[in-house]
DNA sequence: CTGAAAGCGCTTACAG
DNA sequence: CTGAAAGCGCTTACAG
């Protein structure tokens, strides 16, 4: 059982296959006598004609399809990303095909290569972390916006977030909160993404004058940022709060703060950032955490991608998100600050 | 500067571009004379040429694309399972378009219409939880393969893992190593994979004699977990192993071990279930696990589709996949098996 | 007001 | 051995 044609149609109606294209298409008026307009319309609903994409993308030069290039792979990509992206895409009436890079080069010319002959209209490129991304030369000419990721020589445009504000942020609410010891628990000591997060925290503290100390937690995992975090926090003078770059970290640091019997918020406050896959903020008690804003950076992506295809208008941007603090319940005031009194009536 | 076309190649060497198509698909021998092939390869290589993928969908009627539906979202669905789906894809030179079904029978319907007009030539349904599955009718007519959910009626080809066996498989990992009273962290209540697990853990619990106390996380979220783990431990004779339905669980179950004092395997041991997010095998100790196999699930699907396509042999199947233990470090004998010394030593 | 033609880029029979 | 034609499914000028 074939789908049916445009030629099905008319076949059905007794016109010509350009009548009903004229006619599904909105052009009747004027063209087409009204009665034979509604006997294609008829016919077409009968038939469940819809018109097929391919010979649409063909004929229109328009494949309305854009390729999404992920950096390694799809399975790294933050999940709000991938959601939005998709979201976004099907509502403007695009449809997404996804290729891994494999984050090499070999693999990521193949899938290029495999996307341009496929006719895509555009390129996303979403990467899992904030890294540098060097386009290859291919990639120039197709217009391409780069997500979570950027070009140090910025001849593509990009979305990112404001990493070193969300350190800064991150440090001014324990600041406000009154700390003046904090620990640092970072990712992966080569990232770009650490360096931006923990320069952000240190312009801070240096401008509060505080005392902080930084570990670096390579994989990012729980079980060494537990390890990390017992190292901090079982110091003659340890901190009284401690700012997680990774929610992953966040656990680590709760399942040590439990361990020693530290009680979260009281003896010990926690800061998180990013979240992006709720933890930090499914935590008992849910932790106070700089967001990055995944979707709204996918969606201006987006939007950005369909208009550098209207108006085929080409300047290069470098769009930064400021990531939002969401105040949840694991920051408090540090101990040696309460009352006495405060601190006995436990 | 378009893209050049196999007209391009044929007026640069002056030939046809039938030629070009031939020589360019292996059937110039015998039919085109050996310089001209040569000729055409060259300038085809030197203008970069690559045929238009669009074109050869209309030409062959192959569009050599698969639909992705994802239940309910992209963002929800298990890395692994995206990752070996893609990958599967990328080698066999297909390339996958991906469409969210919201969970809504409406925007469901939408994104099939939308992969049918693509002309996808099959289908693959993939859920981030075991779910039932009731594949709309228009489905019935492309071949479809559903991954971690099934259609209770049986109508499609489906790919699951073998859930009860992997709470069999956690209890009975339990039961080796000398314990006799467990406790169960579930998920939701009402969710056929939480009930597929808990039964698997019941079986054997209930084959070993043992005593067993459940307790159903809603969110499958850390917070709620501790707070079930502690209702649990905090019982006068409290169980000395803990099977979690879930890494997140997991999670909250190690925090609320912490908490208590109770160190993990010497005091209490953990066993989890399917990990996809790779939380607990990344805790410290890392967590003996029940795998869902996302990976051989996804391959398995994958190569299914693929088989299909080729053979137009339609029968349906329901592939089971056995979850695997991993076995680590969270799981050793009760203490109270312990000698008195063992225990004394620490 | 209507149908026939051209053409998007490709490949595969089919004449010569 | 080679080129011209047909056709995948569609739409948009273009004759009538």
């Amino acid at each position: 059982m074939r789908r049916p044609t445009a030629q099905d149609v008319a076949d059905l109606v007794g016109v010509s296959r350009s009548a009903v294209s004229l006619v599904l298409n909105g052009h009747g008026a004027g063209n087409i006598a009204p009665n034979k307009q509604k006997a294609i319309l008829e016919a077409a609903e009968r038939l469940n004609y819809r018109p097929n994409a391919v010979a649409l993308s063909l004929r229109s030069q328009r494949t309305r399809t854009i390729g999404v290039l992920t950096w390694p792979s799809v399975g790294g990509t933050p999940s709000l990303i991938l959601r939005a992206v998709l979201n976004s895409a099907t509502r403007a009436g695009y449809v997404l095909i996804f290729m891994d890079t494999g984050g090499d080069q070999e693999v990521e010319g193949q899938a290029l290569a495999t996307l341009r002959d496929r006719q895509v209209e555009a390129l996303l490129v979403i990467a899992p972390e904030l890294t540098d991304y060097r386009p290859p030369e291919p990639m120039m000419s197709i217009p391409t916006i780069l997500v979570n990721c950027a070009d140090p020589q910025a001849s593509v445009t990009s979305v990112v977030p404001d990493e070193s504000g969300a350190g800064a942020a991150a440090a001014q609410i324990l600041v406000d909160a009154g700390h003046s010891r904090v620990g640092i628990l970072a990712g992966s000591p080569d990232a770009v993404q650490t360096r931006l997060r923990v320069a952000g925290c240190h312009q801070i503290i240096a401008a509060a004058d505080m005392a902080a100390e930084t570990q670096f937690v390579a994989g990012c995992d729980p079980g060494s940022a537990t390890v990390a975090a017992r190292t901090l926090l079982e110091q003659p003078e340890p901190p009284t709060a401690l700012i997680c770059a990774h929610e992953r970290i966040t656990v680590g640091a709760a399942l040590a703060a439990a361990e020693l019997g530290l009680r979260i918020p009281e003896e010990l406050s926690l800061v998180s950032l990013e979240d992006g896959e709720q933890l930090a903020c499914q935590l008992a008690p849910p932790v106070t955490t700089i967001e990055r804003p995944d979707r709204p950076m996918a969606e201006q992506a987006f939007s950005m991608i369909i208009e550098s295809l209207d108006s085929a208008e080409t300047s290069v941007k470098q769009v930064a998100f400021v990531c939002p603090p969401v105040f949840r319940d694991s920051v408090t005031a540090p101990r040696s600050r309460q009352s006495r009194s405060a601190t006995a009536s436990r």
